[in-house]
DNA sequence: GTCTATAACTGGATAGAC
DNA sequence: GTCTATCCAGTTATAGAC
């Protein structure tokens, strides 16, 4: 067997666990045994179970980011603050969609967990990937939203990603009448966009008298 | 040693594990160091691991449900969405607030696990416990946002336990130029529930145009 | 109620033959 | 590049003395 064959399939019976058992379905035994190679060889390929868990991250979050970038581009000059939203979010709820469609719903938890509780390398990586995403969004927002403040912008940026990171994390559990149920992939995308539009372009905040 | 007060030590010393090392420091082997305790008594007190971790989170989530009731309660009948969703969202940021002053922030992300992977019977547990204060809070704002359809509400709070799960998650990491940085506990909560606000109060989602 | 001692396992990593 | 065999640190859990 080649290299990069063995090492694709060790990435894909990587995926299927994840998709199937959670991660922490994740050992080393449990993967090899799904591939049929050997322990050592995850060692040779991706130097240990950290690398191959940075290998699995790249293989669903740079596609992600590339995107939402091309959706970005894609846009009109007069585009509103809601279509840009739509690039930034639609991506995410594709991939949910996708894996949900699959029977992979679990894997979406893999992708949260990377969020809430990264290695330090891992945490490295999905800044350097994100950042120039972040900042790309934050400019083509702020031509929009003139009227909210950059700092603000930035915020809030940060808060629509923490729903991003929500819906990971809880997207195997919605089968029942919960978040994204049972609307379509685009009504899904209205529902989050119209949310985060409001939240976003919302009149920035002023202190406001407390109750006596 | 009564048995109370045993029990109490290995609350207070799995509760100061996780705050300085974050969940991975939570082995029964770890606990019981800090403690000065035996493992057997763990098996004891609570059943187990599993026990432990349950009772760790009903010591904080509980309070926290009890909090956001009590604020609601306090309103005034004129109380407008931002001041409903305060009383959701304050309690949250005073405990971040109140755990990172501690120097005790690692202890959010222990919350936020019990979100992002939860046993299932630490599932069921958040479920029982949240979801009156859900239906509490439903109630209300649909009283101030008769606009909005029921069901859209009920997935626009859903988005804002999901940005809350996200803070809690990533509590730990905002010392930088990050979320909710260096403001202070108001300021945090005028912005955090300006975006709220925006988002669940934003005209209900409707179809529109595509680019060509 | 508390402890010692140990059982029974699983995890990641690696040396060295092929 | 790939495998076998092994190492060792780590985990939860429990039986039984005190």
């Amino acid at each position: 067997m080649t290299s990069s064959s063995t090492r694709e399939s060790i990435l894909d019976a990587t995926e299927r666990l994840a998709a199937s058992g959670g991660t922490d379905a994740l050992s080393l035994r449990s993967i090899t045994r799904e591939a049929g190679v050997n322990v050592a060889a995850i060692h040779y390929h991706f130097g240990g179970r950290d690398g191959l868990m940075r290998a699995m991250l790249d293989r669903h979050v740079a596609p992600l980011n590339a995107r939402r970038l091309a959706l970005l581009d894609g846009l009109d000059e007069a585009a509103g603050p809601a279509a840009v939203l739509e690039a930034f979010l639609r991506p995410d709820l594709e991939l949910i969609d996708r894996l949900r469609r699959d029977g992979r719903a679990s894997l979406t938890r893999f992708l949260g967990e990377a969020y809430a509780r990264p290695t330090p390398e891992v945490a490295a990586l999905m800044a350097a990937q994100f950042h120039p995403v972040a900042e790309a969004f934050l400019a083509r927002l702020a031509g929009c939203l003139p009227e909210v403040p950059p700092a603000e912008l930035r915020l809030r940026l940060g808060l629509v990603v923490a729903v991003v990171q929500g819906l990971f994390a809880e997207a195997p559990d919605l089968d029942g009448p919960a978040l994204l149920g049972a609307d379509t992939l685009d009504e899904q995308v209205r529902r989050l966009v119209s949310f985060a539009a409001g939240g976003v372009g919302a009149p920035a905040a002023t202190p406001h008298a407390r109750r006596p």
